[in-house]
DNA sequence: TAGGACAATTTGTCCAAACATATTGAAAAA
DNA sequence: TTTTTCAATATGTTTGGACAAATTGTCCTA
């Protein structure tokens, strides 16, 4: 007997990859589907408004529910701390800081960080192992205008990251994934061949409009990062 | 004055942004929190709980609500259908098939798709153009056991994807993301050099637990994909 | 015929109350 | 002291009812 908001889900999606309702059809309306249900309206609604939100039904007043004519799912997934990432591969995880400086902003970090001119920054280069092996590669940089006590900070013993998610812990943040060759720097530090191929991840953090940092992580050749939905 | 369960949401998450519940932090219970809201507590459980879903809470009966310590955000994103991609960046969109064989299922194959040592698997190589430059090159492979009319398909109009959308549209899918550098047939096709890195999504798909559809999407040079969150 | 006012419909949200369920912590028993 | 039992508590879910808001389609009018 169906009873729970889960359940009414189940059976529709059931229906829905089931052929009964196939893309582009109309569903009853709430309180027609709340009687065949034997439930209250609004339990129907949640059932319906979450398979909404997963990309599967489409709402609107007054027209009703249909079903999604091209499926648009999305995927999801956890943003990687790079120690977490680490452990739960099972592997030992270790730290190393490669150079800290302060400079000034050069222009392609000016225009990504919406920085002025004589923006003064600091640069954070470190290495994070797995199993005394390289794993990744961090080139970070905080805006000293917008965290200024980060010229203070010692990031030999910690990673910027971790002091960064305490002192600035919720923020907006932009990612973008890329592949980028390595280069000798990035050769030298992961273990590779110049021109290996790398997965590279950005990651732009904001709070209330100002740039906080901009870090860039490339892993070693062979790195996935993998989502189910 | 708060009234709905977006003031709420909005009220709380600036409480926590600004400080007044930091990191770790146990709210007040819901009973307590409608009474200040001057609202039902059904309408603060709705704004506790989305804002859970969103990573920014944890909660647990009987403990109650606490700001999670570390907070565990998850980026989303939709799956791109190729042809939307190019057409939402403004480009002309066209597509090419590059070849369409039927083989056996090679051994790496048989195990990303849990397919029998006999299995027959439908092989289809493709492009697809954004104003006339290679944008991404395509390489899938159809399971003809669950899928046999697919050998019967022309695929040399019509992407094998928008065919298996139409076809299959609910599945279950497992997306991973990585780089690659571009053997003899990608530059090839891709008119980069060898050894470039490509940014690569591989994505499986099920439907009722038998593998579908195994493609391997090869980028051209400097794709990036960006999510926010 | 074209445009505007309006009523009907459907989803969106809220409420107050009740019961369900997981979990904790304390009391009771071994 | 350790284990078991049990009640208290906070969140999770459902109900039935009500009103809000958006949108559609119709009818009326110019």
């Amino acid at each position: 007997m169906i009873k729970t908001y889960r359940d009414i889900k189940a059976d529709v999606l059931d229906k829905i990859t089931g052929g009964t309702w196939p893309p582009g059809e109309m569903l009853p309306n709430e309180a027609d589907l709340a009687e065949d249900y034997g439930c209250a309206r609004a339990t129907v609604n949640r059932a319906l408004r979450e398979l909404a939100e997963e990309g599967l039904l489409e709402r609107k007043r007054k027209s009703g529910t249909r079903v999604r004519a091209a499926p648009q799912r999305q995927a999801r997934f956890d943003i990687p701390l790079t120690r977490r990432e680490v452990e739960e591969a099972g592997a030992q995880y270790r730290y190393a800081l490669v150079m800290q400086q302060v400079v000034q902003a050069p222009e392609w970090l000016r225009a990504r960080m919406s920085l002025s001119k004589t923006a003064r920054v600091l640069e954070v280069i470190a290495m994070h192992y797995a199993d005394g092996a390289p794993f990744q590669h961090e080139a970070r940089w905080i805006n000293l205008e917008a965290l200024p006590q980060a010229e203070e900070q010692d990031f030999s013993q910690r990673g910027a990251n971790e002091w960064l998610v305490e002192t600035v812990p919720f923020s907006d943040v932009e990612l973008a994934f890329s592949a980028a060759g390595a280069d000798a720097g990035l050769s030298h530090h992961l273990g590779c061949e110049a021109g290996a191929a790398l997965f590279r991840m950005e990651r732009s953090t904001w709070f209330e409009e100002r740039a906080i940092t901009f870090v860039r992580l490339s892993y070693r050749p062979g790195h996935r990062m993998t989502a189910r939905y």
